[in-house]
DNA sequence: GGAAGTACCCACTTTGAAGTAAGGTACGCA
DNA sequence: TGCGTACCTTACTTCAAAGTGGGTACTTCC
């Protein structure tokens, strides 16, 4: 019987840990948050996405495409047009991960009081 | 009138960006999941999210505590015994990690092949 | 005839996140 | 007497992530 053994983000070895890793990292949640709402150029997305540099955010979209959660689509004309899309799998991640920033955004209050506490419980 | 405007993940400035980093970075994302099954000691967190090292625990379990996420909870006895566990804003974004976790594991199978597809595309 | 926009890639450098190692205290165990 | 456990802290080091600045190719705008 072939014992097929359960992904676990807590094993170090296991590829969720990576996978967990890509759309986590800094700038795969802003865009997979942005690409919920509606898909973007690189340029447009590098505008609305405050922070990143050319390079984070080519480098974001190329692992964001290589595990099949966002879909390029560069049309050849002149100049260059390329649009960024999410996949069926990609709209799922981008789900949970845009109702996650949604939710810090409305709990920064009660973060930075909860940050004045503990800051003022200790010098 | 004040102006009282909203926070906003896609501004760098924004406190929200801060907090988002803190509950996706690394570690944090793998603490906050197990926390939400139940309450851990120091060194059973340590033993149960896999390859973290002690520094790194503490110090995000600090980052945690301080945001009002994490409770933490030390016993004055000896050996030295410290419980921590979620707050009620902290089971909040844990339920959310937790969800993307369960999430990415399984999707491990999918995800694989679309990299092996990107990968088969371009030498 | 520049300047600017578009979507990148490449090389170089910097930063900071993370790992390694050690120390501290107080016990219990052999 | 010295090892192991528990919960950290501090100092030192490393290494990958990220930033900086350059180049490309082509077009349209002023």
């Amino acid at each position: 019987m072939s014992e097929l053994l359960a992904p676990d983000v807590n094993r170090t070895d296991c590829p969720s840990r990576a996978i967990l890793e890509h759309v986590t990292s800094r700038w795969a949640v802003l865009v997979l948050a942005a690409l919920l709402e509606r898909s973007y150029r690189f340029s447009e997305l590098r505008r609305h996405v405050g922070g990143v540099s050319e390079k984070m955010l080519a480098q974001t979209l190329q692992a964001l495409e290589r595990d099949g959660f966002v879909h390029r689509d560069a049309k050849p004309v002149i100049p260059p047009r390329v649009d960024y899309s999410l996949t069926s799998t990609g709209r799922d991640v981008a789900e949970q991960v845009h109702a996650l920033a949604r939710w810090v955004e409305s709990q920064v209050p009660t973060v930075q009081s909860a940050q004045s506490r503990y800051d003022a419980a200790r010098p």
